[in-house]
DNA sequence: GCTTGACTTAGAGCTTGCTCCAGGGGCTAT
DNA sequence: ATAGCCCCTGGAGCAAGCTCTAAGTCAAGC
């Protein structure tokens, strides 16, 4: 007997860091293909949705397209039969984001090599000024 | 006695992995104020001015946008004065790159547990289709 | 001298991902 | 029953960062 919540776009928009204009754009777009309605029309959410949201942001952040997303929530949406197509592509992108870390680390360095140069200049000030180099 | 290599634009897109016109765009935008042309108007690269492009790119692909790098730029082109602001601005980026850094590696550890919910799944087929979760 | 190809400009157009607006509905409290 | 608030829809608008087009210049090779 688990109780389940359940939550207007306004509450959901709050919980999950998205703007009530996000959330409805994402289902237009077919993020969402779950939410259901109470008679108003108005969207219900439950906690298993905003945990999908989530991951989606997750997603979303390491450069996945919306279209990329919802094609992953088609398969999602298909069951079972899609599980290995799915456990493909989170390992792909799984991989994409490991680079973008050794990325992000190797820039580090540079900005850090800069730093240095900088710091070397403002010492000695030896800057021939209007040449970036 | 240094040889100075000069490079035509189309030379300059290649080995920097921009196009053509975003290397004229960023010209236009303030972010290479120091390139020189011949007596046709055509522009002159040298190699510092390449490895600045790195620098940029390093910059842009970490989130600084188009307006603060010509910020930057008009910093570096002011001189010594600067040099403190500018390690300043690296320092900020610098740390950001670190929180980027951080967050992807927890998205990291998101996917892998998302793998492993959808490989359990694979095994005992007990996904209730339509449901993403 | 004509073609070819790479360069020039100004400015229009495109894509992505929101973001907002007008106009309207429905619940709740006074 | 009127106000206040949050919800709804369709569609327009926006910002960033390119990306491309049209029309033209220039230098080299045949």
């Amino acid at each position: 007997m688990s109780l389940r919540m359940q939550y207007t776009i306004g509450q959901v928009a709050e919980k999950s860091n998205l703007s009530i204009h996000t959330l409805r754009y994402y289902e237009k777009e077919g993020l969402l293909p779950f939410i259901k309605r109470n008679g108003s029309g108005i969207r219900i959410y439950e906690d298993e949705h905003i945990e999908w949201l989530k991951f989606i942001c997750c997603l979303r952040d390491t450069g996945m397209s919306i279209s990329q997303l919802k094609d992953f929530v088609e398969l999602t949406v298909q069951g079972d039969a899609t599980v290995e197509q799915r456990i493909q592509m989170l390992e792909l992108q799984k991989q994409t984001v490991q680079e973008q870390v050794n990325t992000l680390m190797s820039y580090i360095g540079m900005i850090d090599f800069k730093i240095g140069m900088y710091a070397g200049q403002a010492k000695d000030g030896r800057e021939s000024a209007g040449q970036p180099e």
